[in-house]
RNA sequence: GCGCCAGUAGCUCAGUUGGAUAGAGCAUCAGCCUUCUAAGCUGAGGGUCGGGGGUUCGAGUCCCUCCUGGCGCGCCA
């Protein structure tokens, strides 16, 4: 048992004593300012009204029935308000660290998801033009969402859906075909709502390259598949330069080949949700918490967007996903609400909350000070690749977690370029470089290391004391940001736990350290760069061994 | 007008689900390389947590209300 886990159950027996009555729940936590001891506890104040008593005289009781040896508990302290402080030896606080060392790779890993699948989408942008700064918050969102779980036991599929089918793709497939003719006559006339795109006159040539019996784009299905075809291979570049993969790439088109989109009409009607009205389907989300009833077929015959988003949905829960979470911008959310009740009015047991979203807001790039505004139909725009060529994968990626979802993010391309060396990421990996090279200089090799029969009560230093503390956190931590769906809160402990690294690592020296002082320091060293580097791998950011 | 999300140091942002004296980076100022990497460390200054009410032992965090900003409100996707 973990030394907090012996305090809290002997929290509970000393306040049954008392007279408190269960359920007790007492919280033991580390203090917010690491010089009042290891671990905290508020119960003294929770319990206060209960028991009518003071907050100071029910804590004074709580520690004299106490029994905390088994923990290691130097001493405890009443402080403030009514808190309990406990402060452990050195040695029993630092003794976790010898199963850091043990799980190496997979210290911080949980068993919560059981195994069971869950289906994580982002990205799915439409294939009608390559990836911007959007896509890229989204997909580095996305894959440390998807590797979080992973950690905490969930069998993870990635999945992009291609909108593939719809006006979109018309528009995409006609602004080509204006540029064919554009080639073969010289006069160009975008259509309504057309691609500016540069792109578009690459793939133009490409396309006049590959079929000369087609130069004017006559055949436009044919253009159609080649457009789509090209974009999709160049998202899968950009994917790649940021270092995403998806397992599943479902495509929109394949929902009407299927029949999967007139099967959940049929089942929408047959629930009867329905109604007519105007020479449209209505579909009544407004018993679903829509503020209005939407339409699902148009009167022309066709369907809004949303029948095959429901379809898509549903399509995931028949695939046995009972847990699936959409990464999305924010510009998507009234699609949350839509998508759920078309799903709720099947009438199949899909639960209310299905699927979970994280929505995240704009990123707007700055570029020589100013905005660059985002448009595919304009052409301007900062794809994902020009930022990885600018200034690394690693960075791109740090910079898109390190906020908030919530938070609008601005990127400032000229920024992240100049001062990539200042870059926070750089800091921890730093951090990691310098572990790595003690093992280096002192030519051990760092899995030897097993932290095994150590002495901890050596690590006296107050340094040595608030980092431990920290890397016995990692596997707490991982759980608070995949519950919370929150990957920055790992980005800044990572950031935290590096500060502590380089300050520890500035105050004492480790290869030259006496006998017994030594292998402590060492065990340590090997700790910290176990919990850098798997930390940074579930961001998708890679831990060097020198920079 | 309605809905969602924000408002915290000069700037960009964290804040562990209600805890103790609200933190970090950048920027400014003052120091530290004969060292396992100075891409580092130490110190200083800088705040009515948008305003006002409320809930309780305790609020940046929860509730109400107002102000400001972003996004969304179509038989477009």
């Amino acid at each position: 048992m973990t030394p907090d886990a012996i305090i809290r159950d002997a929290l509970i027996a000393a306040a049954r004593s008392l007279g408190a009555t269960d359920p007790i729940e007492p919280v033991v936590e580390r203090p917010r300012d690491p010089s009042f001891g290891d671990w905290t506890t508020n119960l003294a104040m929770t319990l206060a009204r209960s028991l009518r008593r003071k907050p100071q005289d029910i804590a004074a009781q709580l520690i004299a029935a106490m029994d905390v040896g088994a923990a290691g508990v130097r001493d405890a302290t009443i402080a403030g308000a009514g808190f309990i402080n406990f402060r452990l030896d050195t040695g029993a606080a630092a003794s976790g660290l010898a199963g850091v060392l043990a799980a190496a790779g997979s210290y911080g890993r949980h068993e919560t998801g059981g195994g069971q699948p869950f289906n994580v989408e982002f990205v799915s942008a439409n294939p009608t033009g390559p990836l911007h700064v959007g896509h890229g918050r989204q997909a580095a969102l996305g894959d440390a969402i998807a590797n979080l779980l992973e950690w905490t036991g969930w069998a993870v599929t990635r999945e992009f859906y291609y909108n593939d089918a719809g006006v979109q793709i018309q528009n995409l497939a006609l602004s080509v075909r204006a540029r064919l003719v554009e080639r073969a006559t010289g006069i160009l006339e975008l259509p309504e709502g057309g691609y500016h795109g540069e792109y578009i006159r690459d793939i133009a040539a490409a396309y006049a390259a590959k079929h000369p019996d087609d130069p004017m784009g006559g055949d436009l299905e044919r253009v159609r598949g080649f457009a789509v075809q090209a974009l999709r291979e160049e998202q899968d570049h950009d994917l790649r330069a940021l270092g995403v993969r998806f397992d599943v790439y479902y495509l929109e088109s394949s929902l009407y080949s299927d029949g999967k989109v007139d099967e959940t009409v049929g089942l929408l009607q047959h629930a009867g949700h329905t109604f007519e009205e105007g020479g449209a389907t209505w579909l009544r989300t407004t018993h679903y918490g829509d503020d209005k009833d939407r339409v699902m077929r148009k009167s022309d015959g066709t369907y809004t967007y949303f029948v095959p988003d429901v379809a898509y949905h549903v399509t995931k829960w028949q695939r046995g996903f009972r847990h699936a979470i959409n990464v999305q911008g924010a510009d998507h959310h009234s699609t949350v609400v839509r998508v759920r009740a078309g799903l709720q009015a099947l009438d199949v047991g899909i639960p209310e909350g299905y699927p979970e979203y994280q929505l995240h807001q704009m990123v707007t790039v700055m570029r020589g000070g100013e905005e660059v505004k985002i448009s595919k139909r304009a052409g301007s725009y900062v794809t994902v690749r020009d930022l990885v060529d600018e200034v690394g994968r690693d960075a791109v990626r740090y910079f898109l977690l390190m906020r908030k979802a919530d938070t609008p993010l601005t990127f400032d391309v000229d920024l992240a370029r100049t001062q990539s060396e200042e870059n926070p990421v750089y800091y921890i990996q730093m951090a990691h470089a310098r572990m790595s090279g003690i093992f280096r200089v002192g030519g051990i090799d760092a899995s030897t290391v097993t932290g095994v029969g150590i002495d901890y009560g050596t690590l006296t230093e107050e340094s040595e004391r608030t980092l431990v503390a920290a890397l016995l956190d990692f596997p707490r931590l991982v759980a608070s940001a995949t519950e919370a769906r929150e990957p920055q809160r790992l980005a800044a402990s990572l950031h935290e736990t590096a500060r502590l690294a380089h300050n520890w690592y500035h105050r004492v020296r480790v290869l030259e350290a006496p006998d017994g002082v030594r292998e402590a320091r060492l065990a340590l060293a090997r700790a910290t760069q176990v919990v850098l580097q798997n930390g940074l791998s579930i961001l998708g950011i890679t831990a060097p061994e020198r920079m």
